[in-house]
RNA sequence: GGCGAGAUAGCUCAGCUGGCUAGAGCACGCGGUUCAUACCCGCGGAGUCGAGGGUUCGAAUCCCCCUCUCGCUACCA
């Protein structure tokens, strides 16, 4: 029976049309899940919108339309965008689905009649004319941060979570389990700032707004977000309070969520919490991603500064994107995007190394050989470095991946793009392309270019899914092996560029 | 303020438990080549490895201190 992997994306909030930084983590996700898929896991990859809350019935009211049809909208341009980007999950959750809002209910019952949820009052500082809490460090000059006005402390009648009943078991679990979160620096943060210092009870639930799933036994309450977001992994996959459904039992608990670090702190203290107060395992690892800076600086509606996703693939390619995204932000600190940036990476990685690797090999065994091609084994010593280079490059792709390096597996595809290049100015084909006596020479060296081009595409499917197709395609050959053939018979046509490069104006 | 991360070639970064002349990619310069998308291959660069002190036969790598940058510091998500 094929191993299980199930990989979740946070559930991206309907608040507004997410840019490309928000739009790289559903991607990194993918080349993960189609990464494990390659090698052959039963993968089950979920994403999806969170769309309860305050904000979105304020969006709603200022467009005038209902909130569901507004979260309709943007959640079906998220998932407009998903797709552009080429995504291969396996399920669109929506925390407006019927199943999750009925098995939301039932969890927070469950959770108040065992004593996890109580009712008590949340006190906060409140400015009356925007409606809103703060907290003591949000306030500017002890005052509103958003209109500058005074703020007043009010209380409000809410259910709370017991955090603190659990804080022991999961300071000791996060301790014992040091692969939980990644990168450890992450998990330093929230061990210091939050879990050691003592946990504060959740307020779970809100009775200023009324955009959410009703608590069932008390109406006039909805819940409040983390308690309705984050239980989205379980519910849509046939968890409820007391029953499991098989596709539960076998995807639960997930081997990874894959989350931006400005929400570890719920994915790493609220969620193991609910999962424990439900008696049900936690995920294996939690990676919180870095984000990706428009030149430097965080994007944002209000800066400018904001580069979509769609307008990108449009102007690029989508598996430009795609490279742009996974190569050029590392695993522990942010990566910056800019048009010049992407058009760099085109152009020295994409069109130089592998386009043009690609073209000049196919067109080699159309000149020479009319595209057919097989292994005369005609070898020189110099061949030998060559081949095991292509032999090692499922190990080395697969650890960089079991290392969330996504990044360097790129990388290491490229090294062997290079070393092929590097292998036919050593070999110097056209040389032996004019003495018929180097005829078996010629067609073994083009049959080591041809089997280096196969694996690489095949390793390349991952993160650029429609090149590695493509050239899969341009080669004429479906052999799905890893590891270097010594028998295909290829029959190549005529070449067509894969990445044209892009010329610059200064 | 507290906690955490970082400061290495023009740019983006590798350099785990200290050890041959500090590396890669990009950019730049020179040379080679022509199968190929003016591509590819080779060679090169005066980098005080943020500053200072210490440990050691030996430190970018360990310790101390300083400077600077960034992240987190609870109910917006």
């Amino acid at each position: 029976m094929k191993e299980k992997f199930s990989i979740f994306t946070a559930i991206a909030y309907t608040s507004a049309k997410p840019h490309i930084g928000n739009t790289y983590e559903i991607v990194l996700a993918d080349s993960i899940a189609r990464f494990k898929r390659l090698l052959g896991y039963d993968v089950y990859f979920q994403t999806g919108t969170d769309e309860h809350g305050e904000k979105i019935a304020i969006k709603a009211k200022e467009q005038g339309v209902t909130c569901q049809e507004y979260c309709d909208n943007i959640s079906q341009e998220i998932k407009d965008i998903w797709d552009i980007m080429n995504t291969s999950y396996d399920r669109f959750v929506r925390t407006t689905d019927p199943i999750h809002e009925k098995v939301v209910g039932n969890i927070f019952e469950k959770l108040l009649n065992q004593g996890d949820i109580y009712l008590g009052k949340y006190e906060g500082l409140y400015c009356i004319p925007c409606e809103s809490f703060f907290t003591e460090s949000q306030l500017v000059d002890g005052k509103c941060p958003d209109c500058g006005r005074e703020v007043v402390k009010k209380s409000e009648e809410s259910y709370f979570f017991k955090m603190s009943k659990y804080q022991k078991r999961l300071e000791d679990y996060i301790e014992s389990h040091p692969e939980f979160i990644e990168p450890e620096s992450r998990k330093n943060e929230i061990m210091n700032n939050f879990i050691k210092p003592g946990l504060l009870d959740l307020c779970v639930s809100r009775t200023s707004f009324d955009w959410g799933i009703k608590v069932p036994s008390d109406p006039k309450h909805v819940v409040y977000v983390w308690l309705d977001a984050l239980t989205n992994y379980i519910t849509n996959i046939g968890y409820d309070v007391d029953s499991t459904k098989e596709e539960f039992q076998k995807y639960w608990p997930a081997d990874l969520h894959v989350i931006g670090k400005d929400i570890i702190r719920f994915h790493m203290i609220y969620w193991p919490i609910f999962l424990m107060a439900l008696d049900l395992p936690l995920p294996k690892k939690i990676f919180a991603h870095p984000w990706l800076l428009m030149n430097e600086d965080k994007m944002s509606k209000s800066k400018g500064n904001v580069l979509y996703a769609d307008d990108l693939v449009k102007q690029f390619g989508v598996d430009a994107i795609r490279y742009y995204v996974l190569h050029e932000i590392p695993y522990g600190h942010d990566g910056n995007i800019t048009n010049e940036l992407i058009i760099d990476r085109i152009n020295s990685d994409l069109a130089n190394v592998l386009g043009n690797l690609v073209n000049r090999t196919i067109a080699m065994a159309k000149k020479y050989f009319d595209g057919h091609i097989e292994n005369k084994k005609e070898t020189d010593p110099i061949d030998f470095d060559f081949i095991k280079l292509i032999n090692d490059l499922k190990t080395k792709v697969t650890k960089r991946m079991d290392e969330l390096e996504i990044g360097k597996a790129l990388d290491e595809i490229f090294e062997l793009l290079r070393r092929s290049n590097k292998y036919i100015d050593e070999t110097m084909p056209w040389v032996l392309a004019k003495d018929d006596q180097n005829k078996n020479r010629l067609e073994t060296v083009l049959y080591h270019l041809l089997e280096s081009i196969r694996i690489s595409a095949i390793f390349l499917t991952p993160f650029l899914p429609d090149t590695g197709k493509e050239i899969q395609k341009q080669l004429n050959q479906l052999d799905e092996h890893f590891e270097f053939q010594e028998s295909l018979k290829y029959h190549v046509f005529d070449p067509t560029p894969i990445f044209l490069r892009i010329k610059v104006e200064k």
